[in-house]
DNA sequence: GACAAGCAGATTGTCGACAATCTAACAAGA
DNA sequence: TCTTGTTAGATTGTCGACAATCTGCTTGTC
């Protein structure tokens, strides 16, 4: 007999499908922070009851890109320079951990996933998407959090990951200019490659500061922006994350 | 005029409470690992519909508690022995992440609320509440967290402590023993009022280690017994987290 | 003009009923 | 006996309607 693996079929509730509506809609910005999502008008464009998204925006909420006032609505969550500071440094310590623990574990198809995505990295830099880059590149550097072999600590950064996308994608749309097509990745994939694993998680963390600083300063002037008149609360009250 | 602080007002919406309810009946071992949750039998107990209980029950799933599957039901998720190690070995990079953070923080109100946290983990102790010993265990090792002033860490270890505390009570459940009365947090209390951070962040490992070794042990044994025989799974089909 | 009371309008929270799907038992055929 | 098709019952997913609550405006009063 011939082995075949099957993958599990996909879910067809129709909340899982608005569920990843909704998502990528706030994580490439499509919703802004701060916006209030009106279940009536969403569920008619969607053309499903109110009872399924409802059931939808509360997953999102707890995962921590939405966030609900009873009786007053739900909103994208507000993006302050504190939260982009606290996601970072937690982050750091997440790669430590998860280079530490897939350092044992690596092997040839270890490194060959290593490559291919940075191969889609490289792919989207040149058809200079945007968002696509954003994707990729997370996805990349999400490889030693799936490959440490420790569920809650690949849950903790997927979470981490979604507000960092968003941040991501608010900051490069906001400079609406193309990225530098130089290759950051270059020294992290080569590091992981290496056999000094303090030396890959050193550069883990230099590395992502780089971004960084440009995420946390633009973040700042949007709160100053937002401070001295009408800010990014678009309808309702807006609410912190 | 005289300075009141008002704390908010409760949630007043069904999903609040039911949400409440039920992760009380987790947490403390009343709803089984691998049970399924009947939506129509716990609608008609609660004497609520089932629409704020489903989204109750979709908040509770991105919590980590539960578990969904498509059409066959809701269920308490499963307690490996890994996963217990995921966590454990997950926390103590966010204690010492924690502790690193606090510890320029610390200030009389911080020494105040951990003699108050303290305090609350011996009474429990004299009065033999084993479920309100691990909740006040876990708040006292909570205030590091909390006072880290990183929202994104707070949120993390809340989600572990979740698990955490459901792991324990079913630890205590099984052994049902009064504990001993000694005071294993004595020491820690007194290095977090100390001067040597890099002693506090050592023995929260050490420590924590303890009572780590013990749980384990009794999870293994868990899967043992259940993969000889009729497990945990009390009805419909269970699933690992 | 300032301020409280009251009244629409809109929006969220909840309900009861129906549709879609799964499970298990049973019958039919090789 | 094993496999396959069918059916009934139970449970989950979804829908449309109603109740509760909030917001902003209007009205009336001082």
């Amino acid at each position: 007999m011939a082995k075949l693996d099957f993958s599990p079929i996909a879910d067809t509730t129709r909340r899982a499908e608005i569920v990843g509506l909704l998502r990528r809609a706030i994580l490439t910005g499509r919703l802004e922070p701060g916006q209030k999502l009106n279940e009536l008008r969403i569920s008619e464009q969607m053309r499903v009851s109110r009872a399924p998204l409802r059931e939808a925006m509360r997953e999102l909420v707890q995962e921590g890109i939405l966030t609900s006032i009873p009786y007053a609505g739900t909103f994208v969550i507000n993006v302050t320079a504190k939260d982009i500071d606290d996601a970072y440094s937690l982050n750091k310590v997440l790669d430590e951990f998860a280079i530490e623990r897939t350092w044992p574990l690596r092997d040839q198809r270890f490194f060959d996933e290593l490559d291919r995505r940075h191969a889609a990295v490289k792919q989207a830099t040149r058809d200079l998407d945007t968002t696509r880059q954003i994707e990729t590149a997370l996805q990349l550097h999400g490889l030693i959090h799936e490959w440490a072999d420790n569920s809650v600590l690949l849950e903790t950064w997927q979470r981490l990951t979604s507000r960092l996308q968003m941040y991501f994608a608010l900051h490069q749309r906001a400079r609406n200019e193309p990225v530098p097509a130089v290759d950051a990745h270059e020294t992290y994939v080569r590091l992981l490659k290496g056999s000094d694993m303090r030396a890959a998680q050193r550069h883990a963390k230099d590395h992502i500061d780089l971004d960084f600083e440009e995420l946390l300063a633009y973040a700042r002037g949007l709160e100053q922006r937002g401070s001295k008149g009408a800010g990014a609360d678009r309808a309702g009250r807006p609410k912190g994350g």
